[in-house]
DNA sequence: GGGATCATGTAACAGGTTACATGATTCA
DNA sequence: TGAATCATGTAACCTGTTACATGATCCC
């Protein structure tokens, strides 16, 4: 009996997709979304996303069922198509707002997708994720500091782990100086 | 007339085991070099290596005239075969050495392993390594400094600038406290 | 005798990168 | 009239992940 293959987690340019056709009130097809990924769009600094991989994670949201697509046939040419979020798919997106990221290395691309998207949601989904990100990070800070006491000072796992805590530290104290954000931006 | 394939620059794991294989007296086998990259070793925390691309990379190496093996055949089994740098490896890897990251996100990775490395091979190789990587990140700070004071204080943007502006001070100031490191770990 | 370790890989899968193809419409 | 923009993709390539295959030898 083949087991059956298990649905990968989406990946964050994935979700970037999902939220952005969530918070919009009508349909919206690729090149629409693509300009979100260009210079001057929001999400340009944190997440590249080339057109081709655009299409395709639509395609995946699709098969996913978290997205819908309505046709437009064009003679000659693919047919346009612009898309809707599903039920389904704007309950996956709130699960995955509601989720802080696990390591530090996160905070720079998927948390901050993820901060754009609760943001735009509701002020309050972003404050709880802010909170949340806050107890996690606090976490990885104490067991940094915990480790560092049985590290030999001076030596190269020591300065591994003096790296990872100053890049945790930096991250709770932006994320400290971090709320309130604008309203809209 | 087919433009020739170019080469690809060298990721960071090549890099490791060309320079693991340059600081090593003699000839190295695979699972040999493996154990410096399972929990205990020192690049473990740096940088994973599973067995199957640790064999691809050295094949690679050895594909780009950096490293040289000497094959011993075993009846029934694949050869075992250890490896040595030639002088191209040698020259490529004092090079690689001698450039520092251009991005704060690659301090985590690509830049500690430069530095293992460049501190196994002479302290002044990691001591010039670090003072260039000082320069890179002090004029990347300098930049996103000038940035933020185009952006409007409180919006998204201006978030995503103070999270790099502050990962970037804090690598800084772990730099600062970084040497000297211990002779030899 | 049976598990850990030595030792080298293959295969299937997953995903990103870069470049290009296609053709309409809009604008200077 | 020619460049930019609208709009949707394909193809080739590269890299990494996970799991497994193979069989010897060492140690308890």
């Amino acid at each position: 009996m083949a087991e059956p293959r298990r649905q990968r987690e989406a990946t964050p340019a994935e979700y970037a997709l999902l939220g952005l056709l969530a918070v919009s009130a009508d349909r919206r097809h690729g090149y629409d979304l693509s300009r979100e990924f260009q210079p001057g769009g929001a999400l340009a600094d944190v997440l590249r996303l080339e057109p081709g991989m655009l299409y395709h994670h639509l395609k995946r949201l699709e098969g996913r069922g978290w997205a819908e697509a309505t046709r437009e046939p064009i003679p000659n040419r693919p047919p346009r198509q612009s898309y809707t979020v599903t039920t389904a798919g704007s309950t996956a997106l709130d699960r995955w707002l509601a989720e802080p990221v696990a390591h530090t290395r996160e905070v720079r691309l998927e948390f901050l997708v993820k901060l754009y998207l609760a943001h735009l949601r509701g002020p309050d989904l972003a404050d709880r994720l802010i909170a949340e990100q806050r107890a996690i990070l606090s976490g990885l800070a104490a067991s940094l500091r915990a480790q560092a006491a049985e590290l030999s000072p001076g030596a190269f796992p020591s300065a591994v782990n003096a790296l990872r805590l100053a890049q945790t530290d930096a991250a709770l104290t932006w994320l400290d100086g971090l709320s309130p954000l604008s309203p809209s931006p």
